[in-house]
RNA sequence: GACCCCAUCGUCUAGUCAGGUCAGGACGCCAGGUUUUCAUCCUGGAAACACGGGUUCGAAUCCCGUUGGGGUCGCCA
């Protein structure tokens, strides 16, 4: 490692720019570099909020810093506990942990608290309330619906909208008469005119031309105040130095600025992540899979909820609105319904997919950042000592799901075997009880463990083990030239029959003796070459070329649903020529 | 449409800040080889500096323009 790497990750301090320094930190003699996560609880956890609390909890890290987690709860209608919990588990899952914030396992806590801002009503209020004193913000009485109309209208002049301001000519009486007939009432801030310069650390400043932002919403009617609002007082109060946050994000910094100003807070140093893209270059969004599926529904004109789990009423306004998202089972059963793949979005859907959470994290990482020098495969303690804004990348990333495959593959492959197969176990009884309760533990121990070297992902072993559990006479033959190679070029037929009698005499009938026996078998007649006899017995027992090795196949099956296959196989003359007298061209 | 950001193989990227190696790696793809199937594994291959102007002895690298891509334009966050 290059010495002035090192010196930088010992002394991070002396290498900010002195510019960007905070001018009212609490104690500018020990700057603890504080980062944060700050998820809004409804729906899941998606990669693209995954790698923006990975890298920021990254940068604290790696700074002897402190990261953390707090609950953006401020719309009523959206946000969930369940949501909420969820989001922790996920983060848990991928081995992120938290300084301070929700208390969930042994994270979280903190002095700065509460960490949910529904809970942190009263602080924002008072802030409010100087704005309003200060004659910095002022209420706004329209409803949402007459703005609604006004952006319409601007919108079909081609105008870009702002607001008119209007509340502005209230008299002083008139706003206390408003509101004391419990009138709905927003507040506005009032935004001073003139360009705003923001500045980053991963993309170039920019500046905002003067008149691009409006008077916008601090605080909603309900009484809650809006994200920009809210974001701010707590990074401030809970001394946030550092916001990593998607680039989605960039022009609301300004709006947080001339929040700060008004407020007379200081300023975090800021870094915007480019987002990461789906293969059409539209933005990965945790929408993604609601979108999918009511794209889907349209176009099978479907309009009525296909599943009990979907009641109509819901189901109707699913459709209807483009912000609701199902529920994970909900999504899946009409997937189903509906014939389509859900796109993997969600951090759930891809540990569901039995991806390594360590995978993920490598995989994430690597989307917008690079260590450098060809080194692609490290682990998050490798990320925290050399995680640098200077080498994120500023241009939106694809998500590459191929790669991501082929990362897992070699996670898997370089895992202890016992590892490996206490991870399947577990991703099987949680992700497939019904799979694994059809097996005894020995049997599932196998399962795993013959899967091991073919595994691309945890689910795998399961995934490609339908054939265990289908019936002996529900095998399906299909007709394919493997097939026909095998059973009919190879005399496959023939040797089935052979080994047949083999396999009902050999005792015991485990993976080691049938081993024995095919290899003597393949030796005495088919020249040592197993796959001559390998292939017809795969093909009998599973009606397909492939499965795990024969011999654990075998035994996976026992003899008895071995010989019943075998035979049935046989009487189905399957891969051999038809009949002469099957009839008719069409 | 307006405002902002961005631009190296199909994809993720190294190289750009301090201009000078046949532009490097990985995934994917193609061709061989190993293997009881598949998956691995091994060998080889095709594959990029968006375009146009400058600056310079020299530009992927610096500047300008064009084109293209992305983000935002909510009482969502």
């Amino acid at each position: 490692m290059p010495v002035s790497r090192l010196h930088y990750r010992l002394t991070p301090a002396l290498h900010k720019r002195p510019g960007k320094r905070c001018t009212a930190m609490p104690d500018p003699d020990t700057p603890v570099i504080k980062t944060r996560f700050a998820p809004s609880p409804s729906g899941h956890l998606h990669v693209g909020g995954a790698r923006t609390a990975l890298l920021s909890w990254a940068y604290a890290k790696g700074r002897g810093g402190r990261f953390i987690l707090r609950i953006e709860d401020t719309d009523q209608k959206r946000s969930s506990r369940t949501a909420m919990e969820g989001m922790l588990r996920d983060l848990r899952w991928l081995g992120i942990d938290w300084d301070e914030g929700p208390e969930f396992e042994d994270c979280g806590g903190g002095d700065n608290g509460p960490y949910f801002q529904s809970e942190r009503l009263d602080i924002y209020q008072q802030y409010l309330d100087q704005l309003i004193v200060e004659g910095k913000a002022y209420y706004a009485f329209e409803t949402a619906e007459e703005l609604d109309a006004k952006r319409a209208d601007a919108r079909q002049r081609g105008e870009p909208y702002r607001y008119d301001r209007a509340a502005l000519d209230l008299s002083l009486e008139a706003v206390n008469q408003y509101r004391a007939e419990g009138r709905p009432a927003v507040i506005r801030l009032l935004v001073e005119s003139g360009e705003i310069t923001i500045h980053d650390e991963i993309v170039n400043d920019a500046i905002i031309p003067a008149g691009e932002l409006d008077d916008f919403i601090i605080c909603k009617a309900d009484g809650y105040p809006t994200y920009h609002f809210a974001v701010v007082v707590d990074d401030q109060l809970m001394g946030v130095t550092h916001v990593l946050r998607a680039q989605e994000h960039f022009k609301n910094t300004a709006k947080h600025m001339l929040l700060q100003d008004a407020l007379g807070f200081r300023r975090p140093t800021y870094g915007h992540l480019s987002v990461i893209i789906n293969p059409d270059n539209s933005k990965m969004s945790k929408r993604d899979k609601d979108k999918a599926l009511r794209a889907a529904a349209r176009e099978n004109g479907m309009t009525e909820s296909p599943t009990a789990l979907i009641p109509q009423d819901a189901f109707a306004a699913w459709l209807k609105n483009k912000d609701q998202q199902l529920e994970l089972n909900q999504a899946v059963v009409l997937a189903d319904v509906l014939g389509i793949e859900l796109p993997e979005i969600d951090v759930d859907d891809f540990r569901r997919s039995g991806y390594l959470p360590e995978v993920l994290c490598n995989f994430l990482a690597l989307n917008g950042w690079s260590p450098g020098q060809d080194i692609e495969k490290f682990d998050n303690a490798f990320l925290i000592e050399r995680f640098d804004l200077n080498r994120v990348n500023k241009a939106p990333a694809k998500f590459d799901r191929a790669k991501l495959l082929s990362f897992n593959l070699d996670a898997l492959s370089e895992m202890p075997e016992d590892d490996f197969v206490q991870r399947v176990l577990a991703h099987a009884r949680e992700f497939h009880p019904e799979f694994a309760e059809q097996f005894t533990d020995e049997q599932l121990d196998l399962i795993a463990r013959c899967n091991k070297a073919r595994s691309k992902t945890l689910n795998d072993p399961i995934s490609e083990s339908t054939f265990l559990l289908t019936a002996d006479e529900a095998i399906e033959y299909q007709d394919s030239k493997p097939i026909r190679k095998a059973m009919h070029k190879g005399d496959g037929h023939r040797h089935l029959a052979a080994v047949r009698g083999l396999l009902e005499a050999l005792d015991p009938f485990t993976a080691e003796s049938i081993e024995d026996v095919l290899t003597q078998y393949a030796q005495q007649h088919t020249d040592g070459k197993l796959g001559v006899v390998a292939q017809p017995l795969r093909i009998a027992v599973t009606g397909t070329t492939v499965s795990p090795p024969i011999y654990d196949t075998l035994a996976l099956l026992g003899r008895q649903r071995v010989l019943a296959r075998i035979d049935r196989c046989m009487s189905l003359r399957v891969g051999l020529p038809d009949e002469p007298i099957r009839s008719t061209e069409p």
